[in-house]
DNA sequence: CGCGGAATTGAAAATACTCAAAATTAGTGG
DNA sequence: CCACTAATTTTGAGTATTTTCAATTCCGCG
């Protein structure tokens, strides 16, 4: 407490201005670092930009910005959306912790799509033109970069899956046994979490309405496969909702 | 042709034992070596596999199978489907000469959906670790493999605002000013061309039924926004098209 | 306590699907 | 080249799932 440097060091502790640090963050393991040992980790540190914080419903970038950075998310939760020429949205997924944002930007160098904090949420700026001078002096993060492009062509093919193919009670089965597969990723419950976006932004996302969203959470209510309180869900029988989502099993609209 | 050499090479000159070369292709500006200097597209050239034939109906990979190579089209259409639990299918993508196959493997080092050839195709085998290996000594390379990359993830979401967002009509004159747009590109027609699908596999992309694909091209017909001849298209109104693409005009169904 | 946004519920309507039959086209072998 | 068969496409009628519209309830918040 005393220390010497402590008073030194104080002023440098206000968390938005520290150094963002692959080597203590703990989600390396789910994050582009991945992988690399303690040397190379310390190289993609010193590429690393500044930690950014962005509010509940704010932006992190809009379709059309120029595109300079990738974000990792550190802590909370975003939605990527769509807009075409007649106004109509799509949300094109749910991202949290550890996964990455902005990756469709590189092809025009300008963003396809808007990033939404759904709740108070922090990213690191990955400055891209850095990371890929880097990625042709570390091979592991060279390929750990490409499988992670190559995750979210074939999630977004799970999504024209579910979408061109799917009735509504399977989308939100889907849906919600994704979340739950997430989650336990990340070491929370699998059965027991809480929905980080409006009941709204799951039907944009499903393409289905808010109304039938709320019918589904009624039926699966009333067939005791989990609990709603607001944004709070409890899977109560995961084994049929992964059925439901398999399609494997179905039930009858009521 | 009596040149003293021309009886030893003869042989040689079975077209699919012809090395593949980028550099006298005519789709390289479209293709993985877009923007390379010479001397880079022959390194390039010396990693390229053989080059392989497909027959109408063939797979080029299935899921699950292993993964080793990506592979570029340099003549025919392919179509990318995903299967899933309960067998229901969908396709994810039509591919046409200059694009390429197989991203979506690299993930899981396993193939995450089935190529099929729709009409007999020819692709150049790109070995991946080679291909990866190369992208550390050439930037322009790796910057360029990045956009391909990036390109499909922006393709997939715009399938999914597609899928998500529109109704019948609408996604049907998407995928027609879309294969308007490719066409053009490839300097071939923008407004003539030959449907290289079948109407089930339209209506499976689309997420619509056959006999909705087939009731859409009649009512367009009859609307004099096109004609079609089996398989042989003809859009004679390409503006209205495109409107109803973009969801600025719409069309009553009858 | 009352306002406003979000969510739920119900009834009517619409879009696209299913099923069935007919027509057209493609493929095959004589 | 034609005839025959199989496959694909078109068209129609009835149905189903999901949407739309409307009204109500629930909740957070000032």
């Amino acid at each position: 407490m005393n220390h010497p440097l402590s008073y030194v060091e104080a002023p440098a502790l206000n968390v938005s201005a520290l150094k963002a640090s692959c080597a203590n963050c703990s989600l390396h393991q789910l994050c582009l670092p991945m992988g690399l040992d303690t040397a190379d980790i310390n190289r993609l540190d010193q590429i690393i930009g500044r930690r950014r914080r962005i509010a509940k419903d704010e932006r992190l970038y809009q379709m059309g910005e120029p595109f300079t950075n990738l974000y990792a998310i550190r802590l909370g939760h975003f939605k990527t959306l769509q807009i075409n020429a007649s106004g109509g949205q799509q949300i094109t997924g749910f991202q949290m912790a550890g996964e990455l944002l902005g990756m469709d930007a590189i092809s025009t160098d300008r963003h396809h799509c808007d990033a939404a904090a759904l709740e108070d949420s922090e990213v690191c700026e990955i400055p891209f033109a850095l990371l890929e001078e880097l990625l042709s002096h570390i091979p592991t993060l060279l390929h750990h970069f490409h499988r992670i492009m190559s995750q979210e062509i074939t999630r977004e093919q799970s999504v024209m899956l579910l979408l061109g193919n799917m009735r509504a009670e399977q989308r939100f089965a889907v849906f919600l046994v994704n979340l739950s597969a997430r989650y336990a990723a990340r070491g929370y419950s699998s059965t027991s979490f809480q929905l980080r976006m409006s009941r709204e932004d799951i039907g944009n996302y499903l393409g289905l309405t808010i109304e039938s969203i709320s019918r589904l959470l009624s039926r699966f209510k009333k067939q005791g496969w989990l609990k709603v309180d607001k944004r709070e869900v409890q899977l109560l029988n995961p084994a049929m909702l992964k059925a439901l989502a398999a399609g494997t099993e179905n039930c009858s609209p009521m």
